[in-house]
DNA sequence: ATATACAGTAAACAATCGTTCACTGTCAAT
DNA sequence: ATTGACAGTGAACGATTGTTTACTGTATAT
């Protein structure tokens, strides 16, 4: 049984069942007799740093959920640059400390696309948030849910889309901000 | 204590520890002197359908990093549309889902721009998918890192960058193929 | 042939697990 | 004043936990 392979079935049951199994249970997923089989495995786990023991002596998965980030990446002309980073970011730590008060929609139409949001991508929202000058909002505009920029000046509040095809919004009605953006996530294929 | 706060202090718990409190650490947390009082309350969680128990009894969050997710957004014009569903979507599930052989970048620059890709975000690479044409793809162009579409006809492969302000990139030397952007992540703020 | 290291088995350990039971107080309704 | 419903205490339960120990092969190196 290899760490790669033990890491794997790991992290398949954590999938499953939102925790790690037991080392009982570790001896039917890995496929051992004993629990000091298990036990030994896990101790390698540990060291290489893919598991972890709080101080009460409690497993949790430490890297195994975690994407390594090997740096920062230039979009424009290549340029020389530095090696890229041993770093590595926890989006699994990042998703669970989005606030408790969220929400996700499917973005659907362009009128957003300049700003880098487009058709497909989920958004989430931060209901309490309260929006500045230039936030991107999940607004209800006269009974209708739209996706633009906040903009408040003496006159009031209006809401710009980042694609210039489309018009200002000026709620005649009323308006309901439905909360402030505060993630994009996209997923192609 | 009410099952917002009880699912508040569990979320907070499971952010930092990766697992689910015992009961009688629970019982630290919610402030009991007895386990009957958080059996109690875990049964309420329970169904209140934000923990789950499994087949063994055990105990694993549910909804409890679930994103309600309420429907489809217009980013367009305000169209008249069907009220927002409550459907909820598992980001937490997602990122688990993600494929082994992952790591992440920070964007930088504007190439990409034009395809929804800023300055900033991040973007996950899977290392092993074969690139098809127009795939987003990280590659190493002459010892260094970029971000552009992927083109291959019969003259060979090049780059061509969201922007058109950029050039087409056509390797001189060696062309590395980091991997297959599949998703990219922006938070605002 | 012998020694050494490695990987797994089998059994036992105290400690902790989730669960249950009988009981205590507190509040609201009658 | 009495009742009933809640919410929590405190102690006890068998089961399961992670850990340890002694043992068994099997392969490699000397």
């Amino acid at each position: 049984m290899t760490i790669e392979s033990a890491s794997n079935k790991l992290k398949k049951f954590f999938i499953q069942q939102r925790r790690l199994p037991s080392y009982a249970e570790m001896c039917i997923i890995f496929g051992f007799a004993s629990k000091k089989a298990v036990f030994d495995l896990v101790n390698k786990l540990i060291e290489a740093g893919l598991l972890e023991k709080d101080s009460k002596g409690k497993l949790s998965p430490k890297r195994l959920f975690s994407i390594p980030q090997l740096g920062i990446i230039k979009a424009g002309y290549p340029t020389p640059g530095e090696a890229l980073a041993d770093d590595s970011v926890d989006l699994y730590e990042y998703l669970l400390n989005l606030p408790g008060a969220i929400f996700s929609l499917i973005v659907k139409g362009d009128s957003m696309i300049e700003e880098g949001i487009n058709e497909g991508d989920v958004v989430i929202v931060d209901k309490y948030r309260t929006p500045q000058n230039g936030d991107v909002v999940a607004a209800c505009v006269d009974n209708e849910w739209t996706i633009k920029y906040y903009r408040k000046n003496n006159a009031g509040v209006h809401l710009v889309p980042a694609n210039p095809n489309y018009p200002l919004i000026f709620p005649k009605g009323d308006l309901m901000i439905g909360g402030v953006v505060i993630s994009v996530i996209r997923k192609y294929h």
